[in-house]
DNA sequence: ACCCTATGCTAAATCGATTTTGCAAACCTG
DNA sequence: CAGGTTTGCAAAATCGATTTAGCATAGGGT
């Protein structure tokens, strides 16, 4: 009953925690920020003062904190598609291990339009916050440089640009794709459709890159036909009528290997509205797993993110340079194993 | 390439620019935020304040204008989780919403427990932000009273609190399960369990509400082994197996209502498991739309929340608050009818 | 010519903290 | 016991804006 009110009443001011316990401003704020023994304040005289802030539940207005140090002790968080299951999961993740640091989040998203991007980073650094963390999106190299440029912490998660030396934490997605591919090469298909997303960004390529190479590998030679990729915003219906169209085009294609979840779930329903089976008339596997992969039957065979692995250590890449001791990052640029998840789809 | 430096060289200040410009920073200050006329600043310094803004780049620095001005233009989004479908897309409407009106949102989740969601409201309220939308989590009724004593901005969603005078939005829960009710009986099913969470919030109560009073209009009793509580926390395996338990123990049952979406899904994997057929061995609709129900085959029936009307709704009831002009309110408790989609099951 | 009100702008107070500087009193030291 | 150093705290500057109060000069009326 009586520490129920201190919470915000008229808002308690270091001042009036000094006026109260008989000291200076100063004071309070050197016992209140560990200093006190460095400012030689009496043990005596802090613990009145704690007393008083005890008492009283003061809690320092952080707006001024921020306003003082320049800390804001937030972080900005871009993502592609704040309803994206991937990015949602990464979200999660990184709240947490945001708030372990003492660190807020502000959580915003692209839908993959650069120029939202270029806005949202300004509207960020317009609300000083600390830090970046970021899965950019295609034409977002400008900003991210810019970023660099003015020593802003960044850290790109899901993608980077090659040319740019910035820290970085990403899915191994060459090796993730050739693992899927081993796999349908193992098991006996013979024709390998590859269905990707027209975007330029490493990691799009990078997947439709470990399509080739396994293939190549192999002594297959890559068809043309058999590469399909779909514009971005393209509607729903267009791109399952494309793929339906790319199935037909494909005679005797066996399985195809889907380069994202949401092109994946585009596949299931362009398989089943052909009226074909999951995997006797059609294997597929997926690049990222979804919800939806574990139910379909007969279950979906997907290459799954690493999804907590990727929020923490990006988070630590950025803490590590939040940190103003600077200790010496041995490694900014992580690639990370997918896991391989075996279901009934190949 | 001349415009390119002035976003964050060394920060410019507006005494900069007011030196810069040769005038005071008052004077900049009222150029700035449209009050020359009433300041009586001359067009003529306005407009030479105006082309040194223009030229630098000047942005306000917004922490500074935050303290000040006591607006920090930020607004507080508890959601019970971040990952969960309906409330990510609730994010997302909610966060192009708030950006019309220049607000920015923080974003985070209680993964339905209460003594996080306190844990975050302080937070958020030291954070200075300026208002507050919340799903609530059972258990944080206090917390919402001390918002409301404390006379802050604040619009529940998604479920509320009986007792207090609070605004909120929400779906018709219970004509929205009536509606799923009245469907199943009109297509003959006899048998019809509710499958529902163990939880206290009203829109829950809501729920169940709708399916017991469906019942007792038809003339039909209501039997409690035909209602199955889940525990929110419980792991997805026992759920799925009590699930498949409440099967068993009710033989003849030819329908099932899921009371959410997490449920349904439950629900789907539990009847796979017992390799019954949808909807010939057992019928079902769940409330609440999910991706996977427009897919897993034959497409779920469901009654699916307008989640854009939902957050717009609660962003213009938030903005009402926010308003100084408090012009009355009409009606600043909603609840929005949702929408039955019939799909394959049912 | 004198007072009075507009006009057009600047100076200074303020928001709530942090940090640097300052200044007594107490404590050596030779 | 004079002179220097340490101790213990307070005063004041600062962060970057907004807002109130103030102060010349110009114009208008009698």
């Amino acid at each position: 009953m009586k520490d129920m009110k201190g919470q915000e009443m008229k808002r308690l001011s270091l001042k009036d925690v000094a006026k109260m316990a008989g000291v200076a401003p100063s004071t309070v704020s050197f016992v209140l920020n560990g200093k006190a023994r460095q400012m030689r304040i009496s043990d005596e005289l802090a613990e009145k003062v704690m007393a008083v802030v005890k008492k009283t539940g003061y809690q320092p207005h952080s707006v001024a904190v921020n306003l003082r140090t320049g800390q804001s002790k937030t972080l900005g968080l871009i993502v592609e598609s704040i309803s994206g299951s991937f990015f949602a999961a990464l979200a999660r993740v990184i709240e947490t291990e945001a708030d372990r640091f003492g660190y807020n989040i502000v959580y915003c998203s692209t839908e993959n339009n650069a120029q939202k991007g270029s806005d949202l980073i300004r509207m960020l650094s317009r609300q000083q916050v600390d830090g970046y963390l970021i899965t950019p999106a295609a034409g977002m190299e400008k900003d991210i440089q810019q970023l660099l440029a003015h020593k802003r912490p960044v850290v790109l998660m899901d993608s980077y640009f090659p040319g740019l030396a910035v820290p970085y934490v990403l899915i191994d997605n060459l090796a993730g794709v050739k693992q899927g591919m081993e796999h349908l090469l193992d098991k006996g298909y013979k024709k390998i459709g590859f269905v990707t997303v027209d975007m330029e960004l490493v990691q799009v390529q990078d997947r439709l890159q470990g399509y080739k190479e396994t293939l190549r590998d192999h002594g297959i030679t890559v068809k043309n036909k058999q590469i399909l990729k779909i514009g971005y915003s393209s509607p729903r219906e267009e791109s399952v009528r494309s793929i339906q169209q790319f199935i037909k085009d494909n005679k005797g294609m066996d399985a195809i290997f889907f380069s994202t979840n949401y092109l994946g779930i585009l596949g299931l329903e362009s398989i089943a509205g052909l009226g074909l089976k999951i995997p006797d008339d059609m294997a597929m596997i997926c690049f990222d797993d979804h919800d939806i992969f574990r139910l379909y039957p007969p279950g979906i065979t997907v290459v799954q993110q690493p999804i907590e692995e990727i929020a923490k250590t990006a988070m630590g890449l950025l803490m590590n340079q939040l940190d103003k001791s600077q200790r010496y990052t041995r490694k900014s640029q992580v690639q990370v194993p997918g896991k391989f998840i075996r279901r009934g789809s190949a």
